[in-house]
DNA sequence: AGTATATTTCTATAATTCCAGATATATGGA
DNA sequence: TCCATATATCTGGAATTATAGAAATATACT
């Protein structure tokens, strides 16, 4: 990834509908959710919603299908991890001591099921 | 962490500047690097590098410790890792399946040296 | 074709952010 | 105390962004 890319991606969820957007969207995955029905639960008048997609879709971090007259939105995770590993580029090249406690520290968001014992993946 | 400084964060973030000046702190983790240093190495004016430090401050994105009259700037890849927790909230919860991938491809980023063999840490 | 629904694009105003010059503060040394 | 160094704050003008009203486009149904 491009630092112009990474900006682009940080600058639209930089922004308080576009971050809910962006989190209400994550929460629907993978489904998604139509533009309409992102307005209304965010209570965003549907004009101003479109235009925040707009951003978000340009930045790569929402993909939009459309199905009959909605148009499907969906949160683009690897677009996510993208910037993140941007931002943590070359700081691990040798070094790997520095960053593994943050990655590390990103696990546990996806096992909320099991308390302590790590589990490993077959 | 709560909506406003997750927002807080990325918006610091979101400017190349700031971003270049991240990366770098990150790259000199843990020593961190003197305003000056950095300001020197970026060709940015010392008061612009100054407010835009500033900025990741109060973000929480760096720290800062006076030695003598120098300004010690890190990078605190804490809050980075809370960012992107509260971006993954809610999605995980039952469904670790969907961002588990995300997890996983940013491991990567900590094993530059060992090409394709998973190495468990004792 | 005509009407209703879903979404986007155009437009203008208000608000915010970026930048660097000038100035101020803090530390260390003669 | 006086001077040099390192960094921060103040200031104002230029550029960018946010917002929503109005109009346009696309689809579906009758």
């Amino acid at each position: 990834m491009e630092s112009e890319q990474a900006i682009l991606a940080l600058a639209a969820l930089a922004q308080s509908t576009r971050l809910e957007v962006f989190r209400l969207l994550v929460k629907h995955e993978p489904d998604g959710l139509a533009a309409g029905d992102i307005a209304r639960e965010l209570a965003v008048p549907q004009n101003t919603l479109s235009s925040h997609l707009s951003i978000l879709s340009r930045a790569g971090l929402v993909s939009a299908q459309r199905f009959g007259r909605s148009i499907i939105y969906r949160a683009e995770l690897g677009r996510l991890q993208s910037v993140v590993l941007f931002m943590l580029r070359d700081c691990c090249d040798g070094r790997p001591e520095i960053c593994a406690p943050l990655i590390e520290g990103l696990a546990p968001c996806c096992q909320p099921k099991s308390k302590s014992k790590r589990r490993v993946h077959v």
